[in-house]
DNA sequence: CAGTGGTCTAGACCACGTA
DNA sequence: ACGTGGTCTAGACCACTGT
């Protein structure tokens, strides 16, 4: 609703607002962009770079020789932003604070670690520690670092600097993969997190690469009464 | 890696690889586009194509009047792609089975229904479900319809169909906000899923607007055991 | 004030898929 | 074969902002 600053986002506007109200049902062919291009007076790499937008939002489909139509909704996309978890604690307006639980160099194992995508006896730093928010336990994490792929990490101790904005600003950039379950805490959980056992948690695993070597793996535990992960559904770009 | 076959793509491609590899640390300036231009032999136009859509990945931020700079990561940023049930049962091979629980009519509650967006004494739809992954039941949902953005839904029984599809296809599109948390299954929810009371269960919360009015609110409460929610990471769009 | 990015134009050529 | 979208050009004007 907020009112579009340039054409292309006006004719984006316009025509996802037709999808939406079902003005436009799905199947409906959207104008040739030659026709679009007399409707708004403009050229046709403005009306373009509003209906690639569209099609990469899901919102249309586009075949060459036939043209544009109103995609029918096959899946709910949506983006999920996962923040830092200092920003995250503060911005409940509690003190954070970091705590390492404990820190130890391994190699690899065939089996657990293969699934996260670590080679067979490569040197992991296997690091546990919890953030709190005030007092109470916010989340605890377990991360595995890949030493081949940051090498520097072995002479870090983890003890007043968490493993996160550590990596963050050793490793440059990456691509990641997160995955989202719920689970029982066990007992060892549970006392971490000042919770019951079995209690029911949230766990937000992410695996990093870089440049093709995988980097890192955590895996974040959330007592599940106090933690949800917000994603929206982002039509605009 | 694979093969960019347009020229924009493959400036982003270059451009991001030299961030992702850490050549080009956070702050590090990026070449204008001017250069770019004589760099890759190109229009303005195609090397801003790439800039602007790194600048959306989140992997550089632009200054006027001082260039482009690689950010430093602030948030991991991942799509989240929520399918229909039924496609999800059968991506896992298995069969798929659908069971009305309950329905009745009702208005809406001040306390709870409000916090999902719904107004007062707003003429409500109130369906229970289950769905089924062969014998085993895969998921449970709890919707709430509203009948003055729908009301053709009170002629519904959703015996057969579920209200999902039938939404999807008598509402055409419509904005969505995911909440995904962790809970313990209460008894009624444990019978229904077939796992024992108190088990960790994954609930996905979706509200769904159409048209500035809220159309639906359905929660899916999935055995925290056999379900996850992946999200990816999207540098290229 | 000068230089950057943001946006737009009025053309163009090409691949591709449908008729 | 033809018309669509995909891509690109070589300019242009403007707003913003740091010097």
């Amino acid at each position: 609703m907020t009112a579009p600053s340039s054409l292309h986002q006006r004719i984006l506007a316009d025509i996802g607002q037709k999808i939406v109200s079902g003005e436009w049902p799905p199947g409906h062919r959207i104008p040739f962009e030659h026709e679009l291009t007399e409707q708004y007076g403009c050229s046709r790499m403005t009306v373009n770079k509003a209906l690639t937008q569209l099609a990469k939002a899901g919102l249309i489909e586009r075949r060459k020789r036939s043209g544009s139509f109103v995609a029918r909704p096959r899946s709910q996309a949506a983006v999920l932003e996962i923040h830092d978890i200092r920003t995250e604690v503060e911005a409940l307006g509690l003190p954070y604070r970091y705590e390492r639980l404990s820190l130890r160099q391994r190699l690899a194992a065939k089996t657990a670690e293969a699934a996260a995508g670590f080679a067979d006896t490569s040197p992991l730093l296997d690091i546990a520690c919890r953030h709190f928010a005030g007092d109470a336990p916010f989340c605890m994490e377990e991360r595995l670092i890949n030493l081949e792929a940051v090498p520097e990490a072995e002479s870090e101790s983890f003890a007043d600097t968490a493993p996160g904005p550590w990596l963050i600003s050793h490793v440059p950039w990456s691509a990641a993969e997160h995955t989202i379950r719920a689970i029982a805490a066990d007992r060892a959980t549970a006392r971490l997190l000042g919770v019951g056992t079995n209690a029911a948690c949230l766990v937000v695993e992410r695996r990093t690469w870089s440049g093709g070597l995988p980097v890192t793996r955590v895996r974040l535990t959330y007592p599940g009464t106090s933690h949800a992960v917000v994603a929206r559904f982002t039509p605009e770009g």
